[in-house]
DNA sequence: ATGAAATTCACCCGAAAGGATGAAGACCAT
DNA sequence: ATGGTCTTCATCCTTTCGGGTGAATTTCAT
């Protein structure tokens, strides 16, 4: 069972390899015939030869075309997401996809109420540099340059209220 | 002079059907050489056939790749934008009591979206220190220490979004 | 138990913000 | 035309913010 598993996944893997084996086998074939026909009946060698380049000049184009691998094209579909402001309900999505703490966010919505960094550090009972760690990592995260630009950043996700 | 122009045109434009023709009789010339070395002094005729078919393969794929117009594979991303469902209605009636003027409102409506002084000193097309006289003058009428203070007070009162 | 993430704190330095004050030109209404 | 507001700009000075870096400790999951 894990053997046939095996194989069969081999199988399609390499089933490009696969095919062209099977072409090419089917093809000799009839190039066989033709070899009869012409060199024998005809004595016409350049048509043999020509028809041959032309048949594998054909399966090139054919193997390259089956071959080649596609460009990818990414198209950007923007989709609405409405936002009720009745009740605020956090983004933990969000949270989570841009990975910001629970300190951090601490941090976060006392910045958005207009608080200095001392206040801040006053309300959490951390010293001003651990406040300005936080911080720094929210700029980071929110992509933000400034303190007011990452409030609105976050306002706009719907992080903080 | 206009034949010779209509000919090079020409030419161009089928550059890629002429290159084939020229390779085409390049490679017929080899397989006339070989067939001699084959046909008269080893008389392997399947390894000459052999050749022809690789090498019409070769010329096959190399064709395809020069003339097919790329693959592409569309792939479609959704992003999500965020939209407020509530329109936003200036609150006139706290612009008039605080007594905020326009220039300052604009201010403001910039501080709001994070910019920082020297950006809206950009925006507005005045001086630094002009937006700063401004935004003084916003803290004394909005009684706040901060811009971060500022905004959210504006907010509250509905003056800016 | 070991490595990763989170939390905490420190120091230095430059940039930005904010306070205080003065002042000139434009506009507007009485 | 005169006073009041608005807008503009300046200078000096202090505070706050933010970047960069390093590091100790805790927490937590594998």
């Amino acid at each position: 069972m894990e053997n046939m598993n095996r194989t069969i996944h081999f199988l399609s893997r390499h089933k490009h390899n696969f095919l062209y084996g099977v072409s090419l086998a089917g093809l000799l074939f009839i190039l066989k015939w033709l070899e009869l026909r012409y060199l024998i009946f005809n004595n016409g060698i350049e048509i043999y030869i020509g028809s041959i380049a032309l048949l594998f000049t054909a399966l090139g184009i054919w193997l390259a075309i089956r071959l080649m691998k596609p460009k990818i094209k990414t198209v950007l579909v923007e989709k609405e997401v409405y936002i009720s402001n009745t009740p605020f309900i956090r983004n933990e999505k969000e949270l989570t996809r841009l990975g910001i703490s629970k300190r951090e966010l601490d941090v976060l919505q006392l910045m958005a109420k207009g608080f200095s960094n001392v206040e801040i550090a006053e309300h959490l009972f951390v010293s001003l540099n651990t406040v300005k760690t936080h911080a720094s990592n929210l700029f980071m995260k929110l992509d933000a340059k400034r303190r007011t630009q990452a409030i609105e950043k976050a306002k706009q996700l719907g992080i903080v209220a």
